[in-house]
RNA sequence: GCCUCGGUAGCUCAGUCGGUAGAGCAGGGGACUGAAAAUCCCCGUGUCGGUGGUUCGAUUCCGCCCCGAGGCA
């Protein structure tokens, strides 16, 4: 089994960094797993790293596709996986970097996604929930796949609409089609970074600042002149989305900055909980940079 | 100085025709399989500004005081 190395995290804990740090020292290539970072000219709100940072370290999976553009967790795990092959195959470390929880399963684990998402049922599927309300889609759920209908709450429409949505383009249900392995696709050495809550949201809302500073703004003017718009799937991203109500009037430019600030708390907040689940990483605060050494030393000399 | 309106959860505010109070946001915890920076679930005791009084009982009514906003002088 190929060995990898993730560095994960909530957003201003200091990822990429050392995620730079480890490939220079122990002959790594990046890979970076956050599901906003793979769209092209979106560079100052998604944090994404400069080339300088990237020291002439590889990076993939960023800029991949471009911001008008659909993506998915499917595409994504299966360009990662292949990068991931291409850079053992030379003989390097493969080291993923980032905080998008369910892009870090799709490595980790082989897992069946549900096909491509159908646009024509999707719209079906919205319209009835238009016409019939949500409890009325939840128990057309709970009719064809009792078991996810109860792990999925009514409310949760999103949820429910894509079960069904996975029914009627497959034939099988969701539970059936998607069980859960939790074997391990790869021998991993999971660094999770821990900052104290409060320097954490510190750092986000100086962050958030200083993407403004450098020109926030423009790079969404400059977004939505080449015709990319707020009903784009990029553009749900936080730090994008907030600009909706800045262009429409209803907020102003202070206003988004903090709206943007809160936001980015709570995603913190959100991504930590997913990480907390990997039972196996080994959390360390990003400024123990020995200790995070020697974590990965000790694994990648292990037999 | 007088009049009016406020002072209730970290914040914005409901409410109690007198039986010690509840929403949103924040905060905390959790879920998560092709939209995931998305989506969703759970968690609310706080001298109800202070102090006297009326009352079996006051945050609620009355008096005085303090603080804030506005008005009249």
């Amino acid at each position: 089994m190929s060995k990898l190395i993730l560095v994960v995290g909530a957003t201003a804990s200091g990822k990429s960094q050392i995620g730079v740090n480890l490939a220079k020292k122990y002959n790594g290539e990046i890979i970076s797993c956050d599901s906003m970072q793979v769209y092209r000219d979106m560079n100052i709100g998604t944090a994404k790293i400069t080339s300088e940072e990237m020291q002439s370290i590889p990076h993939y999976m960023i800029d991949i596709v471009n911001a008008d553009a659909q993506f998915s967790v499917g595409e994504y795990a299966s360009m990662a996986d292949k990068a991931i092959n291409d850079i053992i195959s030379r003989g390097k470390v493969p080291i993923i970097v980032g905080g998008t929880g369910l892009y870090v399963d799709g490595i980790l684990y082989p897992m069946t996604f549900g096909g491509d998402k159908n646009i024509e049922i999707r719209a079906e599927l919205e319209s009835q929930f238009a016409l019939y309300g949500k409890e009325y889609m939840h128990s057309m759920l709970a009719e064809i796949d009792p078991i996810d209908a109860q792990k999925i709450h009514p409310n949760n429409v999103k949820r429910v609409l894509r079960a069904l949505e996975i029914y009627k383009t497959t034939g099988t249900c969701k539970s059936n089609l998607q069980e859960k392995n939790k074997d391990l696709k790869y021998e991993v050495c999971m660094i999770a970074l821990d900052v104290d809550r409060n320097v954490l949201y510190q750092r986000i809302d100086t962050r958030v600042d200083k993407m403004f500073e450098i020109g926030l703004l423009n790079e969404v003017k400059q977004l939505l002149s080449n015709g990319v718009g707020f009903e784009n799937q990029s553009m749900q991203a936080i730090g994008y989305k907030e600009f909706k109500n800045y262009f429409n009037a209803t907020k102003t430019l202070e206003e988004t900055v903090e709206i943007i600030k809160q936001n980015s708390r709570n995603y913190a907040k959100r991504q930590l909980t997913w990480f907390k689940k990997y039972d196996f990483a080994k959390w360390y605060n990003p400024s123990n940079i020995l200790g995070i050494e020697k974590q990965v030393e000790l694994f990648l000399e292990g037999v």
